[in-house]
DNA sequence: CGTATGTTTGCAACATTGTTGCAGAATAAA
DNA sequence: TTTATTCTGCAACAATGTTGCAAACATACG
């Protein structure tokens, strides 16, 4: 159920149950791909300011229950994090679909990266696929 | 000589020789790297408005001369492109160094993608490998 | 040469995304 | 209840990017 769920990404963090951080969640979960913070912020019931949306995200992201995607352009997008993948601090991969503009995360996301220059060193490999996802095929 | 790489460019797109376009291509070459708009602005000499350099990249980028590098949390960077490879309209790999910020392109950008969900077709690959540049290690 | 046409530039204005300061409301702790 | 903490809304600001308009400049054509 997706009460539970939220009471338990919260927990798992310390943070405590605020209705916005709530209802966040709530859209997150139920959205099933990244949103926009305008996105976010117009499925909301309850009509919260800008600013406390956005520092909501903050929070979030700094304890890591969401993460952001960077589009082509700048335009950024935010998702839940799952953490059941092995490599999901290493290896971020996300797709694009170029009909619907939906993001996916991948939850399969490690790949075989490309050989670096001497000297170079990763940390963290992020990847954005585009192309057409199974809805828009 | 930088002088006749920045005609080449120009030439090569039948954009005309005008001195935003010629300052920025300069800059954007001798810096070897990525940079944003400030950046690049506060580089140019002859002190071009903010709109000017904007419009100048805008055609840049439509015209494939520059393309854009999305970092986490939504900073664009602007860089030259080169396409020395095959596939550089595919895959497009750059490297951020987490110590002096650097952004970099990989000249041989190709790897072995994740394995898509069924229904899933891939157009494109950005991949931003983080961690430290051979400056910084 | 002069005129018409097209492009580049600067200025002002605006939109969007995101942050910060401050004060009031709500919540939890004493 | 009183105190302390944290959330929230409002206003303001900063950064990035776009658009409209008019002046400047270059280009082509008669």
């Amino acid at each position: 159920m997706l009460q539970e769920e939220v009471s338990i990404l919260l927990g798992q963090k310390n943070m405590s149950k605020t209705p916005c951080r709530v209802e966040v969640l709530r859209v997150l979960l139920e959205s099933g791909s990244a949103l926009s913070e305008p996105d976010i912020r117009s499925r909301l019931n309850g009509g919260f300011d800008r600013t406390t949306v956005y520092r909501t995200l903050r929070s979030f992201l700094d304890q890591d229950v969401i993460h952001s995607i960077s589009l082509e352009g700048g335009t950024v997008m935010y998702a839940i994090t799952h953490q059941k993948e092995k490599h999901a601090e290493l290896f971020h991969s996300h797709f694009f679909c170029d009909d619907c503009s939906k993001v996916y995360c991948l939850t399969k996301p490690e790949f075989e990266p490309p050989v670096l220059p001497e000297g170079f060193k990763a940390n963290g490999y992020d990847l954005l696929i585009n192309g057409t996802c199974n809805n828009c095929s």
